[in-house]
DNA sequence: CACGTCCTCAACCAACCGGTTGACAACAGC
DNA sequence: GCTGTTGTCAACCGGTTGGTTGAGGACGTG
């Protein structure tokens, strides 16, 4: 299995079953036959999704007699837009410094037509 | 292949090699040879992790004569951060609310310590 | 106690994934 | 026109994944 927490999360919500059981669960806690009942698909295979996102620390279950409602740790969910945020704000103020660069020289000054040898050869 | 964008894009996040790489394209852009240094494994599976991303959306690939620059897309994380947060707000919305009743009932009517028969089965 | 309900565990299977090697297309430079 | 560099395509391989069926554990109820 996947090492790293952020690759667990990640991989959980790469189905889309999952990810619909975690939206139902985002509106209340479920038992794993409530939350099989609009798949069709085997209850077994809904157990083996619920133990991915447990993994992932996407869920918890307890119990209460054969059942075993299931609860959503939205935190986790946190982990992720941590991640995406940083690199999307990060792009975002490249193009955003780009545009800068590009604003500030409107002189015939930087000859992109003709070539630039400098610059080129990737050494070491 | 995964149908739907959204399965796409966090399957190709889930893998730390793909992670990594967009990281460092969120920086600047990148031939394939220079995005495949730091990592030992053949420029090929480097090239392969790129299809990946690209089929998400994340990246986008241009050319110039043998090399082959690559390009973060930084929108389609948007597509994430939006699904994310919608449930991750919503089960938030759902515990603020359960705490407000729990708050509302402070006298002894809630005898929470003899058994409640009521609300337990779950008929239909 | 026997029985039905709810759920998990184990074994199996086809499909996919991340990696490899080998061949080769495209281009720059000698 | 060769040669070296850069990157992709194709075939292959072991491990993981998402699904199945079958067996059985735990619990409430007759």
């Amino acid at each position: 299995m996947a090492a790293d927490p952020l690759s667990r999360v990640f991989a959980a919500l790469a189905d889309p079953t999952r990810r619909d059981m975690v939206a139902r669960l985002a509106v209340a806690d479920a038992t794993v036959g409530q939350l099989a009942g609009p798949y069709d698909v085997s209850v077994q295979a809904v157990s083996k999704h619920l133990r991915v996102l447990e993994d992932a620390g996407l869920v918890t279950r307890s119990r209460d007699a054969q059942r075993r409602p299931v609860h959503l740790e939205a935190e986790v969910l946190d982990l992720m837009t941590a991640w995406i945020e940083r690199y999307r704000r990060q792009a975002e103020e490249r193009y955003r410094r780009l545009d800068d660069v590009l604003a500030s020289m409107p002189d015939g000054d930087t000859d992109t037509t003709t070539d630039t040898p400098t610059e080129r050869g990737n050494p070491s």
